[in-house]
DNA sequence: ATTTCTTGTAGAAATAATTCTACAATGCAC
DNA sequence: GTGCATTGTAGAATTATTTCTACAAGAAAT
C-alpha cells in the first residue's frame, strides 16, 4: 500500500545512475509523487525556485562551507523544504553541521535500501529521520564533548581548508579558490595542524584516511 | 529492441542505491537478464564461485593493490568474465592499471545513463569498453613503453628521499639525515615530481599508495 | 552584561622550497 | 671506446610558506 499521494521530490545528485536509483524507490514508495532531479546546484536552484517542493534528497560530494550555505540559502528560497542529506562522508563529522544548517535528516550512502525507504517515508511523514548514531551524537553534544573524531574539531572553514590540502593545493592555489589573502591560508593550516597535533602535510593526510573521511 | 537474453550479470558495489540503478538499466538493455548483487568483496567471490557471470561490473571506491589483487583472483576463477570497472575516481590514474589487471572496460561514475548504457551493451556485445581518453592512454603508453610501475624509474637516491617526503619530512631535515645540502633536496624532489608526472606531495604519498601496496 | 574564546581575516618579517643552471662521475648504447 | 643520458651534487635568484602579531565579529561562559 503506496503512501502520501502528490508529493513533490528533488533529487540531486551528480551520479544520474543514483538518481534514477531514488526515483525508483519513490515511486515504489508514494502515489503519485512528482519527481525532479538535477545533477547540480545551478539546477537545483532553478527548480527551488519554481516549484515547491516536498523533500529534497541532496547529495554532497564535496562537504565545505558552500553547500553547509547552500541549504541555507535554499531553506531561505523554500523555508517549508525538508532536505535529506545523502552522502559518503562520515556523518561523525559532518551530520550535525548538516542539520545546524537546515537540513533535517542525514543518511549515509553505503546505507541499505531499506534504510533509505525508511528515510524518505520518514522525512515525508514525520520531517526527520536520523540514525540512532546521529541521534547519540546530538545528546552527546548536549551532555558533554566527549573525547571524538579528532577531525570534529575543526571549523568549516579550517575543513574545507584541510581538504584542499589534502587534494594537493598549494597555499596560493587555496587563497585564490577561497579568495582570500595567502597568510589567511597559512594561518588556517597553522591551526588545523595545531588543533589535530600534527606538523606536516602527509600526517594530515594519514589522519583523514584513518577517520575514513575519504569520501565515497 | 532487447538485446541478448540469458546473460548474467553481477553488480558489486557498496551503495545499494547504486545496485538498484544499474540493475534497472540492465532490465531496460536485456533480455532475461539473471542479476546478482554484493555490496562487498567476499559475497562477490561466494557467488563467482558458484554462479557463471558473463560480466561483473565492479564498483571500485578504495582503489589499492589489493583490488587490483581481486580482479586478478576473479579472473582465475572465471577468466572468461569480462569486468566493468565503475568508479569516482580519475581514469587518468587508475584506468590502465585495472585494464592490466585483467578488467576490459572502465567508466567513471559522474558518467550519464545513456554512457553507462552504452557500456554495457558494448561489454556484452563486444567485451570492452573504453573511453576516448583511455584509448589515447593505452596508445601512448604503448608508444612510449612506461612501465607499469612508474615508481620502478626513480633511482635509489630519489626513492630514498621520496620515503622520507611521504613520512612527512621536510627539505631540511632530509638534507640534515642524508648530508647534502637542501637545495640538493630540492633538485631530487623535482626529478621525482618529474618522472612521476605529479607536482604535490599529496600526489606523491597517493601513488606510493597506489603502487607500493603490498596488496599485489 | 561583560569578559573570554573562537573564527575568519591579513601584514611584515623570517624561513623554507623551488627554479634554473651547472658540473663531474657513472652507465650504457652503438 | 666514444658520445649521450642519468645520477648525485650545489649555488643564486626567485617564490612560497611560516611565524608572529593583530583585530573585529560572533559564540560561549560567568
Amino acid at each position: 500500500m503506496k503512501l502520501s499521494n502528490n508529493c513533490s521530490f528533488l533529487i540531486t545528485d551528480d551520479h544520474s545512475i543514483v538518481r534514477q536509483g531514488i526515483s525508483m524507490l519513490i515511486n515504489e514508495l508514494f502515489l503519485n509523487p512528482k519527481i525532479y532531479m538535477s545533477g547540480n546546484f545551478k539546477d537545483t536552484f532553478k527548480i527551488i525556485n519554481e516549484t515547491k517542493i516536498d523533500l529534497l534528497i541532496l547529495d554532497i560530494n564535496f562537504p565545505d562551507g558552500n553547500s553547509i550555505s547552500i541549504i541555507k540559502d535554499i531553506k531561505i528560497i523554500q523555508p517549508e523544504i525538508k532536505i535529506l542529506i545523502f552522502t559518503a562522508y562520515n556523518e561523525d563529522i559532518y551530520a550535525l553541521r548538516y542539520l545546524n544548517s537546515g537540513a533535517s535528516g542525514y543518511l549515509n550512502k553505503g546505507s541499505s535500501e531499506e534504510e533509505m525507504k525508511q528515510a524518505l517515508t520518514s522525512m515525508i511523514l514525520s520531517g526527520k529521520y536520523l540514525t540512532q548514531n546521529v541521534k547519540d551524537r546530538i545528546l552527546d553534544s548536549y551532555i558533554s564533548k566527549s573525547p571524538i573524531n579528532p577531525i570534529e574539531q575543526l571549523s568549516n572553514r579550517e575543513l574545507e581548508v584541510a581538504r584542499m590540502l589534502i587534494k594537493g593545493y598549494g597555499n596560493l592555489e587555496i587563497s585564490d579558490l577561497l579568495n582570500v589573502k595567502k597568510t589567511t591560508v597559512s594561518t588556517f593550516k597553522n591551526r588545523i595542524f595545531e588543533k589535530l597535533e600534527i606538523d606536516n602535510l602527509a600526517a594530515l593526510i594519514e589522519l583523514f584516511r584513518l577517520y575514513n573521511d575519504d569520501g565515497e
